[in-house]
DNA sequence: ATAATGTTATAGAATTATTATAACATTTGG
DNA sequence: CCAAATGTTATAATAATTCTATAACATTAT
């Protein structure tokens, strides 16, 4: 199963955390839904031609952050844990530094919701 | 002239990516101001306990960012660029993968406007 | 049984991050 | 004018991370 994953190899981003973040953007927009099965390492390697290890460090960031879960018997399986008081957390300090920079750049808080409204219209709803 | 900056030498983030958002945090919070100098890179290297060049490192990255300007009269001087359009482009692209990330762990816009408006009131206004 | 799964181990190459010296031209301060 | 300080550049070495390459393993699906 074709899963049209885009890597950018001229990219300064290392490849597993392109390949975390395509997924997380594919569950996003409601490409991959809870319960489906992701390629195995090896599939997935081939398709995007890269490594099966690279793409096991991807699946098992994604697993430590709680969007699959990886199991012998069925691979690795779209597993969204909804921890909100842990994921509020993270966004927090994700946030910080980037609203920072924003507000020594004179953005006020209204663009800012302008923006997340924009990628909010991107993803589900 | 001390600057206080922090730095966690156990952490897995770079430390002139570190000292380049402790700066940045800085001037968010009024504790650095449009004019003010930074210690000279051999200065701020001592102060923290880290090589020259890697402060000469974090220092270019604010350049290019639009934090200071490094001029050879004056070292190293807080001076914000406000290119408010390519500050709103950059900003959308860093918050792409975050705000998915919340939409999959169900997080509404308005708890992200809360999160927001919480970091704003660590910094300006 | 055969094939496919994730996992582990080992090894090497490539890139990045960090430190260490040293030197340079320029500019500041006494 | 002279000494000290500035950012910059060069070179080198070490460490850590990233990515690839094989190979093998136990478990599971068909």
């Amino acid at each position: 199963m074709m899963m049209y994953i885009e890597i950018d190899f001229s990219s300064d981003e290392a490849l597993y955390m392109q390949l975390r973040n395509q997924i997380i953007l594919g569950i996003a927009t409601s490409r991959f839904h809870q319960g489906m099965s992701l390629p195995s390492v090896r599939q997935m390697a081939d398709e995007i031609g890269i490594n099966m290890h690279t793409v096991n460090k991807a699946y098992n960031v994604l697993r430590q952050e709680g969007f699959v879960k990886i199991d012998r018997r069925h691979g690795t399986v779209i597993a969204v844990d909804e921890n909100k008081v842990r994921a509020l957390e993270e966004m927090k300090e994700e946030l910080r530094v980037i609203i920072a920079k924003g507000s020594c750049k004179n953005i006020s808080r209204k663009e800012v919701y302008a923006l997340i409204d924009e990628l909010y219209g991107e993803y589900s709803e």
